[in-house]
DNA sequence: TATGAATGAGGATTCATTCAT
DNA sequence: CATGAATGAATCCTCATTCAT
């Protein structure tokens, strides 16, 4: 009742969220003290433990909540009853589309698992296996329906995420290529893996063509 | 005293140097002290920087051993003047036979580049940069000839190298596959990647052939 | 707002002193935090400072109002022109039945002096000192008329107080002995000391038999 | 076989437990920071831990080494088949002697229970209450030969052992009376306490002898 | 009055590193 | 080479207290 409904923290909580994205997918989560965290966020360290009881629990709640948005929108964008084919490239897309404008939050949920206490390292890790599980289902309907020449639908699965995750580590919004030229380049490359001729239809001509200037799209 | 000359310290420098990879690939760099690296050895803290100057040291030599035992291998088992479909297969070959059994020390390599000053930063990507070319112009040779249906070689190359490299997060010597299956479940999906029909002696016979090159209208 | 004016703080401050009665006596001033001390009473931190201006004023407050309660039942309790045989036994009587049910409190007046700043340790001492006080007239009263064979009233009142407060330190309700029970043990106790004979009268035969099955009083 | 035999290390750890009896004496456990003990002891924080792991473990030695020392010399003193009367005076002379000048340490093994962590208080509270049973058996012995016409031998001790010990916290070396002065005086009001004429040796000649035996109704 | 957010100092402990031995 | 002790800074987190609401 005091205070004009928690504005004040909610900002601050979110502005913490973000600090600590940005700082861990830079550093890694043990290179990053509270102290980087609330200099980041324009704080004394002290004020970060009114909204988070511990370092770790700005970890899990980032990866909670980054893997539950993940889930909830890939239940809404994939279609339950479509053939493999179109279950894959739906997939494809939305795995890209979905993660390309959120490299720093996939990055830090693949690479912090280590980090989290067991308990919490039971909860996040069954969220992202529920997310592979996703594929792996899809997958292994191509393959009962012979649509999928593939030899085994989990490892393929396993390969196919590690492939279009791996675009957060090199993919810059103003590099060389569009966030739409690499979706369809990695629709592409997923559709062959998998056994399939790639679907014509799924490279507009207009981004086909990508700027040929810059020699690869690496970081390093 | 009266030891033998110089062994045990190469023994202990050597001891330093599979317990910190050990427990980087676990931890990550920042999460271990090198109070734990002494007590992996058996040794007190201040033992450790009779072999190393610094943390940091240790993981540059875990880095530097790791990438240029990696390119002086590759460029041993790398055919130079075969054609690009040989030369791709030779190095999925490699890669999954090279990175499998070093799974700790390709983890580390990945991984811990942003744990590294700018000198060590610079110096360690190079090498990483160099094995990633030699991927690159075997795609680039292929895209030119006409063999492979590409869009953009080194979106391929980092494609390829992720999806290669990721084995190493999942596979168990002791799991459900070998892996001469795993080598072989992966060099097919390269090639497929690439737009190249599996090797006829690679793929079991229920696979249908893939016919990606008339379909395909890349390098129009 | 527009609560019964007034009646919610008295309550709140109540709830205070009580809570933190009982927190310092089980875990010492130093050791608990003001926190804790909301924690106990169902409220935030802040709202401790709509009662009490500092931590050191809620002890302050306790160790005052123990002793000024302690002094004003003293006065009352305690026949002023009685002989020093029956001064002593009304005080030894007084204290245990005035102390026993109040441990906590007499626990934390004995043990917290030294938090006290030094004001504040001026003003609270001198009321603990009024109190031996009393206890020290009645034996030089009584050394000087003959009646108690003691050596030097200072130290036999310090050395008859450490004995009856000490009842606090393992007196439990519900243990082996009754409160009358032990008020007669110590008061015979405290009689021999100063070299009286117990009186007959003091040791009603209701409490003289103690349940003797279990082998003491002692917490351990 | 380095260092000259942990004789720095010996020193150091010595003076950590010096600073710290001290400053629990003083303050209080809780009150006193690893802080103010390394700036006692002059001593950066962390060198503290190179001797003991924790704080706790600072207080444990503490009080270990205290009691440990206390039922060592108390056995050495104590006469095993003496007369109950004997027994009990040996008893008495010998705690306050052995508490007198290690009035610090005495203060903390008795306040500071209650900061054990439990394992820690179970050991600790089982030495202390080894020491209180030594009283007890010579109460309990004195009691059954018919020597001391006492209620409750381990109300009797524990009362016997507050008033003892209860020296400690107003007892200066400099003061008004001399230790031997105040070990007289206890010794004596020991003696009374349990129902026994004061020994002609030790008493004031003024003192009339007090008659407690044939009116004390105990032990019937 | 109570809240929730903040501060700034300080809590215990660990860190990488140094160095006399 | 290794040890054990030390440093000085940093770790995560808690503290008493303040204050706008």
């Amino acid at each position: 009742m005091a205070r004009t409904a928690g504005s004040v923290g909610q900002e601050t909580a979110a502005a913490v969220r973000e600090a600590a994205r940005r700082l861990f997918a830079e550093s890694g989560y043990a290179a990053v003290s509270m102290r980087a965290i609330a200099a980041e966020v324009g704080v004394q360290p002290g004020a970060l433990y009114n909204h988070f009881p511990t370092k770790q629990a700005i970890l899990v709640d980032l990866l909670r909540a980054h893997l539950c948005d993940l889930l909830e929108r890939a239940a809404a964008a994939l279609p339950a009853d479509a053939p493999p084919e179109e279950r894959l490239r739906a997939f494809t897309r939305f795995h890209i589309r979905h993660h390309l404008p959120r490299a720093e939050a996939v990055f830090v949920s693949y690479m912090e698992l280590r980090a989290l206490e067991p308990e919490n390292f039971k909860e996040i890790s069954s969220l992202r296996r529920r997310y592979e599980l996703l594929l792996i289902d899809i997958l292994r309907d191509g393959q009962a329906a012979g649509r999928f020449p593939i030899r085994d639908p989990a490892v393929t699965a396993m390969a196919v995420i590690a492939m279009l995750t791996g675009v957060t580590t090199w993919y810059r919004a103003d590099g060389r290529l569009s966030g739409a030229a690499v979706e369809d380049i990695y629709a592409e490359m997923v559709e062959r893996c998998v056994g399939l001729a790639p679907n014509a239809g799924d490279s507009p001509s207009k981004s086909a063509a990508p700027r040929p200037k810059e020699s690869d799209p690496c970081r390093s």
